[in-house]
DNA sequence: CGTTAGCACTCTATAGGCTTGAGTGCTAAC
DNA sequence: GTTAGCACTCAAGCCTATAGAGTGCTAACG
């Protein structure tokens, strides 16, 4: 596949630059401008051959070139130089983590704020799915008279609460000292094992394991079926989405979870920052977008994935630089949270 | 204002219902068809004075009418008959509701889906702004080694966690006892009396406490600053966001979180279910759209907006049943949360 | 007097025909 | 291999004509 001649490269790289920021086909002439010391006629022919190859094809008859799916992927894959994020912007990006503390969903929030800014494109987080989720804590609080919250901390930091009416009034020392009792029995276990532990204490111990257990169920189920989103906006700015027809895809798959989620987390079998362009021929309503996805998270522990979505005609290095950075900053938070002091 | 006759009102009733479900300008003779008994010269004649009143106009000469702001707003509030939502669909949302558990952040996102599917509009749900947050209760939890991570749950079931990584290992008793004795000094407080309670303990209490009110500041600030949106597909399926212009339009306000604040907000100063057409003049960005909001929560405590937002042309009956059942259907929840045994 | 039939009028939406200009592919010469 | 020149193509813009929906007005009717 190698078939191409660095002239002919270097066109393609410079008609995918030009489409990308003038968003109208381009023509033999406008490509001469960038001086490459030989004439439109010249360029023409080479485009032609272009054309032919699969990469750069015409709206019509007599007007410029645009990039295929096939021209952008030789593009990304051979022709652009991958850039980091520049410094400053890394910095105030940290910044703006460090800002918020630890909160799980703050972070994702943040991050898909982040990337539809930086990236100019539409952003969308997964939240991170755990293995399996396991317990690390609860605990039973008094409300007032019968009513009881019980908290249930999870490893990795996800909180969940719920609201427990009691028949009868329980002290808050009670209350401690069962959570202690349930605590000792079931920290670090999986649903299974909590659930094994029922048969171990009584009638009311065994109700709040029950609740456990449905919560755990309902994150393990749930795990990545959260998806933030920002950036809608930026995304409906570009020319391509002028009718509303075609802005309504667009929305309809950032709105749609399932579809989100299945791609998303497909992305995370294979490691890396992934470019899915056009849809790939799979994603048939993502035709005529791109989606620059990285997978985040500590492996084998906690993942999620995350990225930005944009028009076919959009600044992959940029999206890529940002995508790759904000996913390595993600990753290194939750690596921090999870440490290495998880039991093998 | 009474100067409509009964065949006046009964005319602007018919064409602002006909433009609802039709969406294109109402003519004489589709009235004529609605059998009032009189032929489309009379109704000419009838709409002609319903134009010159203000309540209907034409887009073109040779079109049919359409009402405007001030024939919506007269068909609201005086010839619309005020509906409920019909039972079954009452039970389906309760059943919902019931399903989730006490979690007051999926409460408002469930809220905002089923008021997007029910009115077929885009929703927006403002979290609740409490008076001033007050804590209930604060837990400390070994999560590894140093790492520690710091639970506060305020008034009104709102939970809020933190890592805190120690100088030196604690063990899970000593952390316990640490949390115990801030919370027999501090439960109920508000951030002001935390930070007087700062003096009574030793150094790392007062390190605990700062973040608590860190936290609490940060609650009370961001308090309605969360909204929940769901449905904007809905409201771009309707044929007056064809152009991606006004589509556009909408789409900002959606995600302009300072502008939806203020607008939510303002409404929390009236009670009940409110009906802003076309801006109303005041809200430039929201001409052409019309909004049904309703403040839910418990007065005083806890308040918060929701509502529904369309094109000028929506059908309001619906629109209004939907938001005033799951608005009052939030204040129950929430009433039970906050229970009466708040200390006056 | 309110109501109605009839009619001329207005204005949009649609389709066809014409022009313009950008950009091409081809050919022949360098 | 490169290039100038030229004929060709086609979308976009513009004008015009036509059709049809809906009006306002007038004059007649009960």
């Amino acid at each position: 596949m190698d078939d191409l001649t660095a002239r002919q490269q270097l066109i393609l790289a410079l008609v995918v630059r030009d489409y990308v920021s003038a968003a109208r086909p381009v023509g033999s002439k406008t490509i001469e401008h960038y001086g490459l010391g030989v004439s439109s006629a010249t360029i023409r022919n080479e485009m032609a051959i272009l054309e032919e190859l699969g990469y750069l094809s015409q709206p019509h008859t007599s007007a410029g070139r645009v990039p295929t799916e096939q021209g952008y992927r030789y593009f990304v894959e051979r022709l652009m130089r991958e850039s980091q994020l520049p410094p400053d912007e890394q910095r105030t990006i940290r910044h703006q983590f460090h800002q918020v503390g630890v909160d799980l969903e703050q972070w994702m929030r943040l991050a898909a704020s982040i990337l539809a800014r930086t990236a100019q494109s539409a952003a969308v987080v997964t939240s991170v799915r755990t293995e399996q989720c396991r317990l690390k804590h609860l605990e039973l609080i008094s409300i007032q008279e019968t009513m009881v919250m019980l908290i249930v901390v999870l490893e990795g930091g996800l909180v969940r609460q719920r609201m427990l009416t009691l028949d009868e009034a329980m002290s808050q020392d009670t209350l401690h000292q069962i959570a202690n009792r349930l605590n000792d029995l079931c920290v670090g276990a999986a649903v299974q094992r909590i659930r094994a532990c029922r048969s171990q204490v009584g009638a009311f111990e065994q109700e709040i394991l029950d609740i456990v257990v449905q919560i755990m169920r309902q994150v393990d189920d749930q795990a990545s079926l959260h998806v933030y989103r920002d950036g809608l906006l930026n995304i409906l700015h570009q020319p391509e989405f002028e009718a509303a027809e075609r802005a309504r895809g667009v929305i309809q798959v950032l709105e749609d979870r399932t579809l989100l989620e299945n791609l998303l987390t497909e992305m995370l079998e294979v490691g890396g920052v992934q470019v899915i362009i056009g849809g790939e021929g799979r994603w048939h309503e993502l035709k005529e977008c791109s989606l620059v996805v990285s997978p985040y998270g500590v492996s084998g522990e906690a993942t999620g994935a995350l990225g930005v979505m944009g028009p076919m005609r959009m600044p992959y290095s940029r999206a890529i630089s940002t995508v790759r950075y904000v996913a390595g900053l993600m990753s290194d938070l939750f690596r921090e949270l999870y440490g290495e002091a998880e039991e093998p």
